[in-house]
DNA sequence: CTGTATCCCATACGATACTG
DNA sequence: CAGTATCGTATGGGATACAG
């Protein structure tokens, strides 16, 4: 995770930039940060667009998630400044590389979904 | 997640593939079993040296983590019958595959630690 | 519509101790 | 060495209500 960094780092600043990596990290490497950035990989959406896309996720974790991903530069939050407010989402450039890693996680899932299904009868059967 | 699924299945049979979807993507999209799948895809490793080698990660939550990863088929554990016992972890197939796409999530935050960083700044001043 | 704030419960997690 | 069990704390996360 945190190998190949530059030699011409001072070691505080090595220290720093592990500790960044950890956290940002950290943020995106949870379910609701991972399905916000696959789903938003589709287009530009509004918020309730988004709480009705991502299956499963509640009101104040959309919010909460947003916030960090738009904090760490991979969300854009663009504010219509009209009566009822709308606000757009989407994915930032880099936002845009990282989907596509999310994305191949997300089609991983479901192509091994029936292979992880035998694989737990097994394990089960195993353990009595 | 859940799209291209084929025709010629159930009713039912769709909805507990949807299911059996988002639980394995929740076992696989945490902090833990990222840096468990990424770090073991390095090669074999023992329990010790994982828990060494994964930044962070205590006794417990490895042993739970892996337990996890072992059923859901991404993980091998083999046991050798000796004393003191050694167990060596591995990825099996389907978790090389997965690897690479969560090894590329981490290439990802290492090249974007100081983009983000000036990000985070922005953003936080704007929110004074 | 797009949030924020509060309450409250469930789970995640670390620390520690114990077993084969 | 490689776990499991227990305990206490912290965080995650849903429900609801409220504000701009």
């Amino acid at each position: 995770m945190t190998k190949q960094m530059s030699d011409s780092m001072e070691p505080a600043e090595v220290k720093r930039t592990e500790a960044l990596s950890a956290e940002i990290f950290t943020n995106i490497a949870n379910k609701w940060a991972l399905l916000i950035i696959n789903t938003l990989g589709e287009g530009t959406m509004r918020f309730t667009e988004l709480c009705a896309a991502v299956e499963g996720v509640s009101h104040k974790m959309l919010a909460q998630t947003l916030r960090i991903l738009e904090r760490d530069g991979v969300v854009n939050r663009l504010v219509h400044p009209t009566v009822p407010p709308r606000v757009d989402y989407s994915l930032t450039d880099a936002g845009l590389m990282l989907r596509t890693t999310v994305n191949a996680m997300c089609v991983w899932t479901r192509q091994h979904v029936h292979h992880i299904d035998q694989a737990r009868q097994r394990f089960d059967e195993r353990q009595v």
